[in-house]
RNA sequence: GCCCUCAUCGUCUAGCGGCUAGGACAGCGGGUUCUCAACUCGUUAACCGGGGUUCGAUUCCCCGUGAGGGCGCCA
């Protein structure tokens, strides 16, 4: 058996969305998986609607998810040009080879391909044997002499020696259209695979670029980790089979096949993937989750211009970590980390004045700060539980009202770490102050 | 209208003739002598309908129904 070779046509006619990044990396996968080749082929044919912008779109977006090409722009390789408005000469090549065959002809200025009319049957590697009829002879040059879709598809597939065809059903019916053409040129078929589409999560249809959520470049820029987007298309039409959802991306390569891909069409549902997100997110090493968030940060302008110091800003991210579910959630849940100007919450406020004697626990608490070890969560925890025990009161009677105090919230990270984090000095002050209005 | 594809919890899925139909997300309930959006335990919830085939169908076949797609000088 020779080597695989796939490829990835994407249109630069829009923004690229969840359905063609899917469709990228089944192709990727079956590559990676069999050692084969993954080809990227910029199908800009149509010249009133492709846009550089969106092409540079599609390279970074590939790139974010890890998706390398093997051949393609960029790159190089044996077959290129890969752009096809750069293929006009081997798309005559190929249309005189039709011409002299007889099987073209002029109609209103277009170029006609005249079909066989027999039934086109092929055996798709996910749904088995499919047979439709082409009943109508189809368009191949338009009458401003631009070649169509279907002619420079079929042509570069046979160019570049493709020898699986990994795209969405959306192109099942179109698939007799090429398989006649595969056949007036004497070559030999590739192998289909047509995978389900992906369906909006609310309405009817499958997901386009207009329904929300449909964007790479949005999760991008919403702080989404590309490995969780990565593992959660993964799952939208594959599985591997047992009870596994968070893989590594080397182990779905491993086990990634054609025959495995499910036969039926999936709802899109960002839920699930806020969740692998937030498993990717609890999982990263403190550098790389540090890292992150500080570009994040930067690119949301969230400090403006008083950026705030590094280590601070660490020790900030690293306590907040386990409780996030995706780094957009992280200027929403650190704000008081760095303003001392911060809203208490009224209804929280109520719930901890309504009983016990919060301002006589805060009390306790501010006078116990001068001798008080910050160095370490324990050593806090201690404090706060020997505090506790020496006024026969509990240690939420403390960390109730000082949590509401020191950050205008009732929820946040670890308490212990909250305090040390923010340090002596703040939480003394904040403290004061609190107890001052309150 | 014609043609093609598909059909298990609300959602993503496992199952490939005999299972108490499993897992995950979401939901709901409890726990976490520090909240919580985190963590943890538990729990609700599904084989579209009708015919066959078979000792036996979620599983195989047919017909409905439903869902999706295609039928452009778009890709």
């Amino acid at each position: 058996m020779s080597q695989v070779r796939v490829r990835f046509a994407p249109s630069p006619t829009g923004f690229f969305h969840i359905g063609s990044a899917r469709t990228a990396l089944f192709n990727w996968l079956y590559a990676r998986h069999t050692g084969g080749v993954f080809i990227l082929r910029v199908e800009d044919t149509d010249q009133t609607r492709n846009s550089e912008e969106f092409l540079n779109l599609i390279y970074n977006s590939l790139r974010w998810l890890g998706m390398n090409w093997d051949e393609g722009p960029g790159i190089g390789g044996d077959f290129g040009p890969y752009r096809q408005s750069e293929r006009s000469a081997i798309y005559k090549e190929y249309l005189e080879r039709l011409k002299a065959a007889g099987r073209t002809y002029e109609k209103d200025g277009a170029l006609f391909f005249k079909i066989s009319g027999e039934p086109q049957v092929i055996e798709d590697a996910i749904r088995g044997r499919v047979e439709r009829t082409e009943e109508k002879d189809f368009v191949i040059v338009r009458s401003d002499g631009n070649p169509v879709f279907h002619f420079v598809n079929v042509v570069d597939d046979i160019a570049m020696k493709v020898t699986h065809v990994i795209r969405g059903e959306d192109h099942l019916s179109n698939t007799s259209k090429h398989t006649e053409l595969f056949k007036a040129f004497g070559a030999p078929l590739p192998i289909y695979a047509h995978i389900p589409l992906i369906l909006k999560q609310n309405g009817p249809g499958k997901m386009s670029k207009r329904d929300q959520g449909a964007l790479i470049e949005e999760y991008q820029n919403r702080g989404f980790l590309p490995e969780a987007l990565v593992n959660f298309l993964c799952l939208l039409g594959w599985s591997p089979k047992d009870d596994r959802e968070k893989l590594p991306i080397e182990e779905v390569i491993r086990l990634f096949d054609l025959p495995g891909i499910n036969q039926s069409n999936a709802r899109f549902d960002e839920k699930k993937l806020s969740h692998m997100n937030m498993g990717y997110l609890h999982a990263m090493a403190p550098d790389a989750c540090f890292a992150f968030a500080r570009d994040f940060l930067a690119k949301r302008k969230v400090f403006g211009e008083n950026a705030p110091e590094d280590a601070y800003l660490r020790e900030v991210v690293l306590l907040c970590q386990p409780k996030i579910r995706s780094f957009e959630d992280l200027p929403g849940f650190i704000g008081y980390f760095f303003s001392d100007d911060y809203a208490i919450d009224q209804k929280a406020r109520e719930k901890v004045f309504s009983k016990g004697d919060p301002k006589v626990r805060l009390g306790e608490l501010v006078a116990a700060l001068p001798a008080a070890d910050f160095a370490t969560d324990a050593a806090l925890e201690a404090l706060v539980q020997q505090l506790a025990a020496s006024h026969g009161a509990s240690t939420g009677d403390y960390i109730h009202p000082a949590r509401l105090a020191l950050s205008g919230t009732p929820v946040g990270p670890s308490f212990y770490g909250l305090l040390r984090v923010l340090g002596r000095d703040r939480v003394t002050q904040r403290l004061q102050r609190f107890l001052a209005t309150a």
